[in-house]
DNA sequence: CCTAATGTCTCTAGCAACTATAGCTTCAAG
DNA sequence: CTTGAAGCTATAGTTGCTAGAGACATTAGG
């Protein structure tokens, strides 16, 4: 049984971050010592080693908390599971082509600024006009992290 | 003289995100019209075309404060500005090089799906072993939006 | 066995950048 | 003159944590 920070250390989790998954649910409440304090066996550490990953590869805790349920059910179909690892895939593209987009426009502005004074400066001026973009990079849909 | 909606249609913001724009000082106070109504004239409609356009190059608000600040003194040097757009395009660019890790990962999970059932999973299966996968896509620095 | 240092506990508040809600007032059209 | 849209303020919620306060638990050294 490890203690809530080798438990921490052994998943790359920080402590307060376990704390906080238990509170929404994502993983179940800990048992615990004598003193009150959390002990989590081999189950947990992989449930935890499982959220790690799959937050690394950028899936929201809702997805996470799905991708969870779906993996408790180890005799029912994968499409769920695929479904939304597709989404992931596609979200990520989508991302993928905006801050390329983005890149560009950024290159551009950059490589243009001759470094005199604000008045003169490309980035300003870019920045202050849309239609000096070579491509176009607007908001498409929300996007958060990662 | 535009109210608020008509800004906001115009720049493409909502009228709450001008409202807080203008709360945390990123836009000077309104004028107001006689029933306390917010008036914007033509350089508050520029310098909200300013932040929508950087937000949309993915500049943080803190970011735009600071180029804000630099294109009201014009005869200063841009190299401040210069190296906020530069630091803003070395951040898109490792976001890229993560966001290329996980598209390839991605992408060889949902490729290796048979469809079968949760149990012979790869999804669930790579999430729960990272030893699986070909690229190193853990998560390198904090990272936000865009 | 005692003490000091570290670890853990709960609870609350804060971060970015908005978005949503409630309950009110003002404005423009018919 | 009335109705409906648009505006006002203020507060709370979103996501995924992170930081802090103040109290208890555990462990290592002397």
């Amino acid at each position: 049984m490890l203690t809530i920070g080798k438990l921490g250390e052994a998943a790359g989790v920080k402590v307060p971050t376990i704390r906080y998954y238990e509170q929404i649910g994502l993983l179940p409440e800990a048992e615990r010592s004598a003193g009150n304090q959390r002990l989590y066996g081999r189950k947990a550490q992989e449930r935890l080693a499982f959220i790690r990953h799959a937050r690394d590869l950028g899936f929201t805790l809702e997805a996470i908390r799905d991708l969870l349920s779906l993996s408790d059910r180890p005799d029912q179909s994968c499409a769920a599971a695929d479904a939304i690892a597709k989404a992931q895939l596609a979200e990520v593209e989508s991302r993928l082509a905006r801050l390329t987009a983005l890149k560009t426009e950024l290159e551009r502005m950059v490589v243009q600024c001759a470094g005199g004074s604000i008045a003169d400066c490309r980035v300003i001026e870019v920045l202050s006009d849309h239609s000096l973009c070579a491509t176009d990079h607007r908001h498409p849909e929300s996007e958060v992290q990662s």
